[in-house]
DNA sequence: CGTACCCGATGTGTT
């Protein structure tokens, strides 16, 4: 609203140390300063709180942050604090000191950003009362709206009732990943007033991916840690046991691993984040509960050793490899039998809508379908997220890492991506499982 | 099965 790009590098430069903006963080604070709704979506993570932190810099209202986590509300309030920003959480782990301290800058209107748990956001009805301070509000992490909100945290599909007390707030929702259903999702949720849709492509070209038959999961997820010696890694596992059973494995091969889900102490969990993004532990075996906030950008491979519920979930915990863009490694342990064991969990599951479960059934039918296919990886994943393969032609002569010990032809084997199992011509495993057997087990089970 | 908020009930050790 007046100010010009070049007043915005400016600030850029002097608070954050940024050269230039990254690709669509122009685009993203321009909406929110016109007072626009958007919908943003970045793949590799880092540069998308710039979006929403810019314009609380610049001082045209308070900008209010729905954020999933803790721990990563007070990452980010550290973070924005760094940048010379009167930013504060509001959240139960506060000690009771420092929450009278947030409560009263909020009230005299020195605070600039403030982060939310959309629970607390619904409890404290806190929007009317900050009425036309509000510049804006972000909803960080909004395919939560769409993965967390139906059974797990229901206040993320009731935040619209409250957004419409603050019309003249913009609204902004950012994820890394969201294919066009989440995406559609996001914007009917948070009603989204004709948003800017500011979406760059899903590939991730330096990343290898690759399915392999589910076999002795352990051994095979050591046989990839092996093939990238004291680099890091993520084993995903479905259940806690499943975590710990591979921390195990590993740790006794002499891979510098350990476990990471809910079950474990507050403050082991910690100890086993910070051990992990400080590069003093190599590998981490871990239910989903180790995601959001892991920004360690040289994760060298993630291995499923289980199959995810949904693409949406394999695209999001995949895309954790290689942030730094150097070659890295996506791995999936795939059966009919898991497949068809996630079914009748979900037909166990209490208190779904028939057109739920339909939904949750499709995602496993999808992610099934990615198993079997005989397609391109990366032109699946693109199609999936809705947006073409490959997005430029020089995507065909990407990064192509040899991991020692697989034979990689010099060349792709059908002038493909060069950067999968079935374009690298290796998935002769299974042919007799995505043939018509294959198709129909899909169909029964999925 | 697996993901997290929040807050009030209950327990422990201090003055």
């Amino acid at each position: 609203m007046g100010d010009a790009g070049p007043a915005w590098e400016e600030v850029l430069r002097r608070r954050w140390g940024h050269a230039a903006f990254r690709p669509l963080q122009r685009e993203a604070v321009a909406a929110a300063l016109a007072g626009r709704d958007s919908l943003v979506v970045l793949p590799t993570g880092a540069g998308k709180s710039l979006c929403y932190q810019l314009p609380a810099a610049l001082g045209r209202g308070l900008v209010l942050v729905v954020s999933p986590l803790i721990a990563l509300m007070d990452e980010q309030v550290a973070a924005a604090r760094k940048a010379g920003l009167a930013a504060d959480a509001l959240h139960s782990g506060l000690p009771d000191g420092r929450r009278g301290e947030a409560r009263r800058r909020l009230e005299s209107g020195r605070t600039e950003l403030l982060y939310l748990s959309p629970e607390r956001l619904l409890a404290a009805n806190l929007l009317p009362r900050l009425g036309p301070r509000l510049g804006l509000v972000a909803v960080d992490e909004a395919h939560c709206i769409s993965h967390w909100g139906h059974e797990f945290r229901p206040e993320y599909r009731r935040l619209a009732p409250v957004l419409r007390c603050c019309p003249g707030a913009a609204r902004m929702a950012l994820t890394a990943t969201a294919a066009p259903a989440v995406r559609d999702d996001i914007c009917a949720q948070l009603e989204l007033r004709g948003p800017a849709r500011l979406i760059g492509h899903p590939d991730r070209p330096n990343l290898v991916y690759r399915v392999l038959p589910g076999r002795d999961r352990p051994a095979q997820a050591l046989e990839v840690a092996r093939r990238h010696p004291g680099a890091g890694g993520l084993v995903y596992a479905r259940t806690r046991a499943g975590a710990e059973r591979l921390a195990a494995v590993l740790r006794q091969a002499g891979v510098c691993c350990a476990a990471y889900h809910a079950g474990l102490p507050a403050e082991e969990r910690r100890c086993v984040h910070a051990d992990f993004a400080a590069g003093r532990l190599d590998v981490v075996a871990a239910t989903v509960a180790f995601g959001m906030g892991i920004d360690r950008p040289d994760i060298r491979y993630v291995v499923h050793a289980d199959a995810p519920p949904s693409l949406d979930h394999y695209q999001q915990e995949s895309g954790r490899a290689g942030r730094d863009g150097r070659p890295a490694e996506c791995v999936l342990l795939f059966s009919l039998r898991e497949l068809a064991a996630l079914r009748r969990l979900r037909g166990r599951q209490a208190g779904l809508c028939p057109q739920r479960r339909r939904a949750l059934a499709r995602q496993l039918r999808q992610m099934g379908r990615y198993a079997l296919s005989a397609a391109c990886r990366h032109l699946q994943l693109c199609r999936h997220a809705g947006a073409a393969y490959p997005a430029v032609p020089a995507v065909r002569k990407s990064v192509r890492p040899a991991p020692a010990g697989l034979p990689i032809p010099p060349e792709p084997a059908r002038g493909g991506c060069g950067a999968c199992d079935v374009c690298l011509g290796e998935t002769g495993a299974w042919e007799a499982a995505r043939g018509w057997l294959g198709r129909l087990c899909l169909r029964l089970w999925a």
